[in-house]
DNA sequence: AAGCAGTTTATTGTTAACAACAAACATAGT
DNA sequence: ACTATGTTTGTTGTTAACAATAAACTGCTT
């Protein structure tokens, strides 16, 4: 048997739910705008059912808020106080995940495939595509994460990610944005932890 | 029109999250259960539809684990360092909350439903219906975080709390518990933040 | 007997029709 | 003119039938 790439296959809610959530970042649905199931349904060619599914995820996400009987909308920035506190703990979750590398470093595959991210985060930057830019951004973060502590970490982090991406976009520079991250990554490299805390704190922000 | 007493209307999907969650907590459903669609739909006299939708939820809240096309399991415990970390975040949350009351105290009216929900746990101490007695001592902090944070910050706070319930139960008297919550409730009433940040602290663990 | 391919069965994913609900509009009474 | 009630309309919630997938089983080949 041919060793192939492996492609990631996704699922069809994940896609929708992957779209939307871009949809959001981007700007192109706006805090509280409504979503309409049957819209949204024929948009992706299929029935209200999946589209249902998503919603109800994303709501759980906090990237939409739904009300009985009502539907679901964008959901709104939050108070600046609150957004304080998500940084914080954003924060707690990433160093935890770091410090958790000092017993289970990176092996050379991992530090390859983070480089390759990385890469396509500075070609995103490259072409101005700012959603993929931003998309590609939490797939690093996430990446560190999920290998710190799997899908269950990674399900306690990913909401707050998404609400920090909806209330505000750091503006940086392609090269601030790509070094930051590549600082991070040569201290894990290197297993200076505290480096690499520090760096990943300078980043959430 | 006669000011009868509000009553909580709950939909049908949080009725039946409800009792899953608690079936989760009491150990009816044990870790790595399967749960099958059609039976849930069964017991429960509903079709399939919303019984997914409860589970996409709860899977959403760590309670259940779903795979593709495989279907859903109670999910496991946590591995110790995680759920020192949950309970770090959760405090944080919690902590957050109170200093909140320091600009933003409570009324007589919330510290009058403190009171009564904090009757209800001794009830349920005295009739040694455990399972009660996790869900009640759950809406006391709920309350709190509610009243400061709303619903943005309930659902970020709720996971946490469900996830350590899942994983131990800490063996309390019931007059140790009662009074840590009444403890905590007494300093917010009298406005001692610092003291209630202790309590509240040493009541997460 | 072990391993593999094809088949069956049980369960999940999807769909489209139907029911229940909320909001907006129109109507009638004061 | 204004409030309150009734009606309409659009949207969400629910259901049951259908399609697709995964796991279990069967029988064949070596």
């Amino acid at each position: 048997m041919a060793a192939a790439k492996p492609t990631k296959i996704l699922s069809v809610k994940d896609q929708i739910a992957d779209q939307l959530r871009s949809d959001i970042i981007a700007g192109d649905l706006a805090p509280n705008t409504k979503l309409n199931e049957q819209e949204l349904a024929k948009r992706f060619g299929l029935s209200r059912g999946p589209i249902r599914d998503v919603i109800l995820q994303l709501t759980k996400e906090g990237l939409l808020i739904s009300k009985n009987n009502c539907g679901a909308s964008v959901n709104s920035v939050l108070e600046p106080k609150l957004q304080k506190l998500m940084i914080n703990l954003r924060r707690n979750i990433e160093v935890y995940a770091i410090e958790n590398f000092k017993n289970n470093p990176l092996t050379e595959d991992d530090v390859t495939q983070l480089e390759t991210i990385l890469d396509e985060l500075q070609g995103a930057f490259d072409r101005e595509d700012f959603t993929e830019v931003t998309k590609v951004d939490i797939s690093f973060h996430n990446y560190l994460i999920y290998k710190a502590g799997g899908e269950d970490l990674v399900n306690i982090w990913y909401p707050y990610v998404m609400r920090m991406r909806l209330n505000y976009k750091r503006i940086t520079t392609s090269s601030e944005c790509v070094e930051e991250h590549r600082g991070i990554l040569q201290a894990l490299r290197e297993g200076d932890i505290t480096r690499a805390v520090k760096a990943i704190k300078e980043n959430i922000k």
